[in-house]
RNA sequence: GCCGCCGUAGCUCAGCCGGUAGAGCGCCGCCCUGGUAAGGCGGAGGCCCCGGGUUCAAACCCCGGCGGCGGCUCCA
C-alpha cells in the first residue's frame, strides 16, 4: 500500500518546503511500511499539524488533512540522490530511489512530534503518508478508519469488556464480567498447555522485601520501574517479574539432578511503572498478568524443553489463525555486554538452534540481540491488519541462578548450577487480548466469546419457551442470554449482531409448534427449522475444539 | 519522561467574539403482541475533568494539576 519511492520523493518535497519556510535544518527522512518520517532541527520551535497542512497545501473539504504538491523541475534531474540541495538547503535522504516522473503527490500529514535523542538535541518529526492518486489516498484513509473501528479500546467499551478510570490510575485495567470471561478462556488455554508440558502451577506474593530485589538485581537495574514502599523501617517492592519467587521455591529444598527439570508456572500479575506517554490501552499497561513459567534444567535438557515449548506455542498461535507466513521466529545471540562464560553461551545457543532445526523451523538470527543474561527465541506473528506482534518468548538465563546461588547435586555428588529458562506463550494476557480483539474486530471465535448464543423469542408469549431453551444450553455451559422485552425482533437481532454474538437462536410460533429453532450466525448465515439438540451438539464440538470458524452453522447448512 | 492536540449527558459530539447548556444513540415508562441488521410516543439524566486566577459575569480567557489521544524512547 505504501510505495517506498513515492514516500522518498514526498520526503524531498516536504523537507524543502518546511526547511525554507521555517529555516529548519532538515536532518533526513526515513521510509517505512507505515509511511514517511522527516526530521528537522528546529531550535525549539514546533509548528502544529494545522500550520503544516496549511503550508503544504489545501485542506480537503471532508475534514481530512490532505494536500497536493506539484512536481518541481529539480526533482526530474536528481538521478539517485542521497542528498538534495535545494535553494541552498541540504536535504539528506535515506534509502535508494528509483526516480520516475510524478505528476502530483497526495500527502496525508499524520502528526507532528518532538523527539529528544539527547539532553541538548530536540528535533521535530513530521509523520506522513504519500500517494500518487486521490483514490489511493482515500483507500488509505478508509484503512485508517477500519483500523479505528477495530481499536480494542473502542470495542472494549462497546462490548463492555474492561475500563480505565482516572481515579483508579493510568494504565490500570478493570475487567468487567465479559472481559473476564475472555481472560479466563485465554488462561485456561495456557494452563492446559502448561500442564501438558509438565509445568506445575504455583502462586506467589505480589510484594516482596527489597532484599529479594537486591539479590535478583532488579533494585539496581529496574528500580525506576518499580513501586517501592517503606513500611516500619523495611522497604518492600511490588513485583515487576515472577522469577525471583519461583527461584525461592526451587531453593526451598535441596535439589538433585533427578529433580530436574523442575518446571513452575504462574499466572502472575506484575506491576511496572511505565512512563506516562508509553501507556496505550491494553497493549501497554502498568499492571498485567503473564502466563509465566520457569524451567530449571541441566544443560543437556535445554534443547528438548525449548523444542517442546516451541511446538506448543506454534500450535497455540494456529488456533487464532496465526500460522505459515504470518509467523516469524528469531534467535537472538550473545550481545557485547554479557554475563556468564562464553562456553555456556555457546552451549545454550547451540541448544536453541538445534531445537529450531529439529522442528524444521525457518528462523532469523539476530546477532548480538540477546539479553545480557542469555540467548532467546522470539516468535512474532502478523495479524489481519498486517501488523507484527511479539508475544511468546523463550529466554535462557545464566544470571539469576548465579545471583541466587542455585545448585543441584549431580550423579557424582558434586554441586552444579542449573540453567534457567523463562518462557511465556501469550506473554501478557492483556496484550494478547487486545491483539485478538483487533484481529477479529471483536467477533471472537465462539469458544472465546463472552456470550455464545442469544435466544430471541419472536413474541412475548414465547418468552417462557426461550428461557426453557436457554436452560438447556446453560446446563452444557454454553454462555447464553435471552433477548426478550418490548423492542422489535429486528432491533433485537441487530443488537445481538452489534454485540458480536456468534449465534442467534430465533424461536417463533412455527418453530415452537414443531419443537425446532432457527439458527443465525455471522455473515448473515441462517439455518431454519433445526432441532435444538442437534445444534447444541454441533456447538459443543465447535467450542471444545476451539474452532476458528463457525463449524456448527456450516454443518447445519450442509445438511439442509 | 519529551513535543503536539484534546477533556461538555452512559456513548459520539455541537455549543461563534465570555452572558451559568444542546442533538443523535443509549437508558426508563407507555403504546404496538411482533418473523429477521434501528416500530411509535413520552420522560429522566449535566461539580461543562479538578484546583486557582482574570472579570459585573467563565464550559469558553490565563496558570497549575489529573486523565485521554498521536508520535519519540522503551517494552510483555
Amino acid at each position: 500500500m505504501i510505495d517506498q519511492d513515492l514516500q522518498a520523493y514526498a520526503g524531498l518535497l516536504v523537507s524543502s518546503i518546511i526547511a525554507e519556510k521555517y529555516r529548519f535544518k532538515p536532518l533526513g527522512c526515513s521510509v517505512s511500511d507505515r509511511g514517511l518520517a522527516c526530521d528537522f532541527d528546529t531550535g525549539g520551535i514546533y509548528p502544529s499539524v494545522n500550520e503544516l497542512q496549511n503550508l503544504l497545501g489545501v485542506i480537503d473539504g471532508g475534514g481530512s488533512v490532505t494536500c497536493e504538491i506539484r512536481e518541481d523541475e529539480y526533482l526530474q534531474s536528481l538521478g539517485r540522490p542521497k542528498v538534495c540541495i535545494h535553494k541552498n538547503i541540504e536535504i539528506p535522504l535515506e534509502g535508494e530511489l528509483n526516480p520516475r516522473p510524478v505528476k502530483k503527490i497526495y500527502i496525508h500529514v499524520i502528526n507532528v512530534s518532538a523527539h529528544n535523542p539527547g539532553p541538548n538535541i530536540s528535533l521535530l518529526r513530521v509523520n506522513m503518508a504519500a500517494f500518487d492518486s486521490r483514490e489511493r489516498l482515500e483507500e488509505y484513509l478508509k484503512w485508517l478508519e477500519e483500523a479505528e473501528k477495530r481499536d480494542h479500546r473502542i470495542l472494549g467499551r462497546k462490548l463492555d469488556l474492561f475500563s480505565f478510570h482516572e481515579e483508579a490510575g493510568a494504565g490500570l485495567v478493570l475487567y468487567h464480567p465479559k472481559g473476564q470471561v475472555i481472560r479466563e478462556e485465554l488462561i485456561k488455554l495456557a494452563r492446559e498447555i502448561n500442564d501438558s508440558l509438565g509445568y506445575k502451577e504455583v502462586y506467589t506474593p505480589h510484594v516482596y522485601r527489597s532484599l529479594l530485589w537486591r539479590i535478583s538485581g532488579h533494585l539496581s537495574h529496574y528500580k525506576d520501574k518499580m513501586i517501592l514502599a517503606n513500611i516500619e523501617g523495611d522497604e518492600y517492592g511490588v513485583k515487576p517479574m515472577n522469577c525471583p519467587g519461583h527461584i525461592l521455591i526451587y531453593k526451598s529444598l535441596p535439589r538433585s539432578y533427578r529433580d530436574l527439570p523442575l518446571k513452575l508456572s504462574e499466572f502472575g500479575t506484575v506491576y511496572r511503572w511505565e512512563k506516562r506517554g508509553e501507556l496505550y490501552g491494553l497493549l501497554r499497561v502498568r499492571g498485567f498478568t503473564q502466563d509465566d513459567g520457569h524451567a530449571f534444567l541441566r544443560e543437556d535438557q535445554v534443547k528438548d524443553e525449548v523444542k517442546a515449548i516451541l511446538e506448543k506455542l506454534l500450535w497455540m498461535l494456529s488456533l487464532f489463525g496465526f500460522k505459515g507466513d504470518d509467523i516469524k521466529v528469531s534467535l537472538s545471540t550473545r550481545p557485547e555486554e554479557y554475563i556468564g562464560t562464553i562456553d555456556a553461551w555457546d552451549k545454550a545457543t547451540e541448544a536453541l538452534k538445534l531445537a529450531l532445526e529439529e522442528i524444521g523451523l525457518k528462523y532469523d538470527v539476530k546477532e548480538g540481540e540477546g539479553a545480557f543474561y542469555g540467548p532467546k527465541i522470539d516468535v512474532d506473528f502478523r495479524d489481519s491488519l498486517g501488523r507484527w506482534w511479539q508475544c511468546g518468548t523463550i529466554q535462557v538465563d545464566f544470571n539469576l541462578p548465579e545471583r541466587f546461588n542455585m545448585v543441584y547435586t549431580d550423579e557424582k555428588g558434586r554441586e552444579r548450577r542449573p540453567v534457567m529458562v523463562h518462557r511465556a506463550l501469550l506473554g501478557s494476557v492483556e496484550r494478547f487480548m487486545a491483539i485478538i480483539i483487533e484481529n477479529f474486530s471483536g467477533r471472537l471465535p465462539t469458544w472465546l466469546s463472552p456470550v455464545q448464543i442469544v435466544i430471541i423469542p419472536v413474541s412475548r408469549n414465547l418468552e417462557d419457551k426461550a428461557v426453557e431453551l436457554a436452560k438447556m444450553f446453560k446446563e452444557k455451559d454454553i454462555r447464553t442470554e435471552v433477548f426478550s422485552g418490548s423492542s422489535s425482533l429486528g432491533k433485537r437481532v441487530r443488537e445481538a449482531y452489534s454485540q458480536a454474538i456468534p449465534y442467534i437462536v430465533v424461536i417463533g410460533e412455527k418453530e415452537a409448534e414443531a419443537g425446532m429453532i432457527t439458527v443465525r450466525a455471522r455473515g448473515n448465515r441462517e439455518a431454519r427449522m433445526v432441532k435444538p439438540e442437534q445444534f447444541l451438539e454441533l456447538l459443543l464440538e465447535e467450542i471444545k475444539d476451539r474452532k476458528l470458524n463457525q463449524s456448527a452453522i456450516e454443518s447445519l447448512l450442509d445438511l439442509q
